[in-house]
RNA sequence: GGGCGUUUAGCUCAGUUGGUUAGAGCGCUACCUUCACACGGUAGAAGUCACAAGUUCGAAUCUUGUAACGCCCA
């Protein structure tokens, strides 16, 4: 065992051990009937992604469970890939074109596909490096990509098999079309912002009357595609007018008034333009009252032919200049500010328009129907719990899901046309001849498919579904799926679907969808607000399993996490501290052979430290896996936050100071035993966490000469309190020492009182409160002496101080503390009385609980128990206090 | 408009089935270069649990309402 440097350097470290992970296959997991499976599969980050604090929290999370799992001696698996992302990716692409002054448009089809692949072999592996600095333990010898051969087969097999169930069709309807990036989007695709908007009331004139009547829009460049105007069968207003015909301003176009049960008198004027080709409402009203759309846009934004003389602008300047020429007609009756919510591209946030358009759909009420069971009935289930409902009320609500794009990078829609005799059909191959004509001459769609098509297989095309391959049998269904809320429709509810649909079987059983990384002043990581914290970064300044273990600490269950660059000096401390634990045991190891499995303490004297420490060791254990069972990855940290630091190097370690610096040999070599058996049992429940230093020091303290991996070790028993009995440690011992950390406070306190360094010696005496605990105390006395940093200590059953001292009240006695020169008797005095005062209070609350009637009858009897030995303690307690006093006095 | 979440120490957050004196990290104060660690140690200060009403022997915790902030859906 070579000897630990001083200072612990990660970069190095970290990098030396994912290499030699990596070497080893140690991630890689293969079918073993001997083992129980457990199976993660990454949510695919986008290939044109590079890491970012989301990524990096819902990766570690991921880590954590797949690391403690294979611990645990499970065959545990974690898939990871990448997404191909279709509009982010052709945008990518588009952008590096455009810098050469060339569009797609220059390019065939093909060859500007070639390009993306270039493009994609070139940076598409940045996320997949990025996640491998983070200790991410994924089984890379299966990364997939959702454009990969497998993969694709599967798209193709699926479209094929819903298409010919019906429930795939082609349909013209209203869908959210980013006009910048010239393609429809789901509806999960557009995102509505609320923007300060216009409510614009312009004049319609009533044919033939010289009355006008107002109608409300928001988006006034859309009433050149208007065909009527509705009102409420109910609203009386209008009952007249019903059947009457409009004109149109500027275009003079005739527009009957039509009564419909979807106009809400109360907004506006109560009057609605209907304009079917360019809202979804309106184009349901034009399909109940019959009317012909006229749609008056580009795909690129700007107004087509049908707009007379605003064609070729762009649909805001028209919507200027038609408001200005509205304007100077007089037909604006006024223009209200109106907050609305507005659908903006989740790609490039332009915003979205809502446009007639053929377009591909996937029918979801019959895919929904099992999936929402499968919830229901529990047999998935959400964590935390909220999300069940979330859910489920999106997938009673569902809507047909509208899958084709109009851009070129994706899987191009396998249906094929025949003009020659009018066939439509979609094939897994490329056909040859039309199967009806048996025309050669045939084409295919020239849309590919919405991105998370592919996504929504993944649970079972990473393993080569549709072939029955042995992998897929063994490791599907997973178990975890790990992810942000942001995805659960766009992404979750679509697997849950597919895994029923095509697996017959779920995806998953729990959903563990965590909060949402945001600086320190709660706002969403962003570039445009150039707010974000590069994990790169943290990893360069702090080490990853800080930045890691910092996570781990500040994520409560599913709330969002906020962060800076200093809250992930938690982590580093934390780090810092295990190595110098470790470097202290290193300075003081005696030689003997070191066996962190080795745990017969049965044959040795357990000192009181001893017992409690290995005792404290179990209920770490024990909270950890409690913790990581319930997703409470903030409360596994810190219950191991706490033992290492709070337990193991503030009290164990400063006792077995006293050990090591006595002469005792053979005690000597047992604490060591202790420590190293509490020590790498420790690692081994931080492993998952920190990974990097836990390996580490694995190696730097010898572990690896019995087991020769942290990652392969164990993971650690907690321990019951029959094995720990079996081993020596006593509960009531486990007790004393907890009582003897509160004695030896108060006596620390006495020390501070008094302004006494460090250094500087003092002399104790403790009246033990009882018989059996000054005899505890004697037994322990090198422990307590030195924790209290004590010259002496008497311990006397009938101690009274001679002249004035300082002194304190613990449950294990009463200390005092002797020192050289004046007591401040009046300080000490005024000590006592607050103390005294503190007491009362106590004592007063619990008199006036305990002579309540009901509480005493309805209280459960413990709880009035519990009371009534708390007041005699307090009792007691005040009745020292009032002794001191006197002694001092005297 | 509908739904969800949050409100606890200066800051960021825990607080599980209601039950002693409401916890942690950071920050703050005092002392300490000590021999694993100053990325450290010891001791300490700091809270009207958003507000109001209710249920209960007992409420940070349960119910209802109010307010503020945030998110999702329409």
């Amino acid at each position: 065992m070579s000897e630990l440097p001083k200072t612990y350097e990660p970069a190095g470290v970290e990098a030396k051990w994912y290499a030699k992970w990596l070497e080893d296959k140690a991630f890689h997991a293969v079918p073993d009937a001997t083992k129980e499976p457990w199976t993660i599969v990454i949510p695919p980050p986008n290939v044109t992604g590079i890491l970012h604090m989301g990524h990096a929290l819902n990766n570690t999370i991921q880590d954590v469970l797949i690391r403690q799992k294979r611990m645990q001696g499970k065959n545990a698996l974690w898939v990871p890939g990448t997404d191909h992302a279709g509009i982010a990716t052709q945008n990518v692409v588009e952008r590096k074109l455009a810098k050469e002054g060339r569009s797609r448009h220059d390019l065939s089809r093909d060859e500007f596909l070639k390009e993306v692949w270039t493009w994609k072999e070139e940076y598409g592996s940045t996320i997949v490096s990025q996640l491998k600095k983070l200790g991410s333990s994924c089984d890379w010898d299966r990364e997939r990509f959702t454009m990969d051969e497998g993969l694709s087969k599967a798209v193709l097999e699926v479209f094929c098999r819903l298409y010919d169930k019906k429930l795939i069709y082609r349909g013209n309807r209203i869908i959210n079309w980013c006009s910048r990036c010239a393609t429809a989007l789901s509806d999960e695709e557009s995102e509505h912002v609320e923007t300060e908007g216009a409510l614009y009331y312009i004049r319609y004139a009533v044919k033939g009357e010289k009355r006008k009547i107002t109608v409300a829009t928001t988006r006034p460049e859309t009433m050149l595609g208007d065909v009527a105007v509705a009102v409420s069968p109910r609203d009386k207003r209008y009952s007249d007018l019903i059947g009457k015909t409009l004109e149109l301003p500027i275009l003079g176009r005739e527009l009957p008034v039509i009564a419909d049960e979807f106009v809400d008198p109360a907004f506006g004027t109560g009057c609605v333009k209907v304009t079917p080709a360019h809202d979804p409402n309106d184009f349901e009203i034009g399909l109940r009252h019959g009317l012909a759309p006229i749609n008056v846009m580009n795909p690129d934004g700007t107004m087509n032919e049908q707009a007379g003389p605003y064609a070729g602008l762009d649909r805001f300047e028209c919507r200027k200049q038609l408001v200005e020429d509205l304007k100077h007609g007089g037909l604006i009756e006024k223009i209200d500010k109106h907050m609305h919510a507005v659908g903006h591209c989740y790609r490039c946030a332009t915003v979205v328009e809502p446009r007639l358009s053929p377009q591909w759909f996937v029918k979801m009420q019959p895919l929904a129907k099992p999936a929402i069971e499968a919830v229901r009935d529990g047999r998935i289930n959400f964590v935390p719990e909220r999300w069940n409902k979330v859910y489920l009320d999106w997938m009673e609500n569902i809507r047909d899901w509208c899958i084709s794009r109009q851009i070129w990078w994706g899987h191009r829609i396998p249906v094929f046309y025949c003009d020659a005799c009018g066939h439509e059909w979609a094939a897994r191959e490329v056909p040859g001849k039309c199967p009806v004509c048996g025309v050669k001459d045939i084409r295919q769609d020239e849309d590919v498919l919405d991105t998370w098509f592919s996504s929504w297989l993944w649970p079972f095309s990473v393993f080569g579904w549709p072939e029955q391959t042995a992998d897929l049998k063994y490791f599907y269904p997973t178990k975890s799926l790990v992810t942000a809320s942001e995805i659960i429709f766009f992404w979750v509810a679509r697997m849950i679907m597919a895994g029923i649909e095509f697996m017959d079987d779920i995806p998953f059983d729990t959903v563990y969808i965590h909060g949402t990384v945001r600086d320190d002043q709660g706002r969403k990581m962003s570039k445009s607000l150039g707010n974000s914290i590069d994990p790169l970064n943290i990893i360069e300044k702090y080490s990853a399993d800080a930045l890691r273990f910092s996570l781990m600490m500040l994520t409560a269950t599913g709330q969002d996490v906020y962060i800076s660059d200093e809250k992930f000096e938690l982590g580093r401390n934390f780090c810092t501290k295990i190595w110098n634990a470790a470097r202290f045991m290193q300075m003081n190891a005696t030689g003997a052979p070191i066996d962190p499995e080795k745990t017969d303490f049965s044959k040795m004297k357990l000192s009181p430290d001893d017992q409690h420490i290995l005792a404290k060791l179990g209920e770490a254990v024990r909270n950890t896996e409690d913790n990581l069972a319930r997703h409470r990855f903030n409360d596994a940290a810190l219950a191991m936050y706490d033992f290492m630091w709070h337990h193991y190097c503030d009290w164990y370690v400063e006792y077995s100071k006293s050990v090591f610096r006595g002469e005792d040999a053979q005690r000597k070599q047992e604490i060591e035993q202790v420590m190293h058996y509490v020590f790498s049992n420790a690692i081994r429940l931080l492993h998952p966490f920190i990974p990097f230093i836990t390996e580490e020091l694995w190696h730097g303290m010898g572990y690896n000469t019995v087991i020769e991996s942290i990652q392969t070790a164990p993971w650690p028993k907690a321990l019951s309190h029959e094995d720990l009995s079996a081993c020596g440690v006593q509960q009531g011992t486990v007790e004393y020492v907890d009582a003897k950390h509160d004695l030896i406070r108060v006596g620390r306190t006495l020390r501070t009182d008094y302004n006494l360094t460090p250094k500087q010696q003092a002399k104790f005496c403790i009246r033990p409160a009882q018989e059996c605990t000054g005899k505890l105390l004697r037994a322990d006395m090198v422990s307590v002496s030195a924790l209290l940093g004590a010259e002496s200590i008497e311990i006397d059953r009938n101690f009274t101080p001679e002249g004035a001292m300082p002194s304190g009240i613990s449950q294990l006695g009463t200390v005092y503390m002797s020192i050289e020169g004046l007591v401040d008797t009046a300080a000490e005095i005024a000590k006592l009385k607050k103390q005294i005062e503190l007491v009362e209070n106590g004592i007063t609350g619990i008199v006036k609980k305990l002579s309540n009637e009901n509480f005493i009858s309805r209280a459960p009897a413990d709880v009035v128990a519990g009371e009534e030995k708390r007041k005699t303690e307090l009792l007691e307690k005040r009745e020292k206090l009032h002794k001191l006093i006197e002694t001092l006095s005297v």
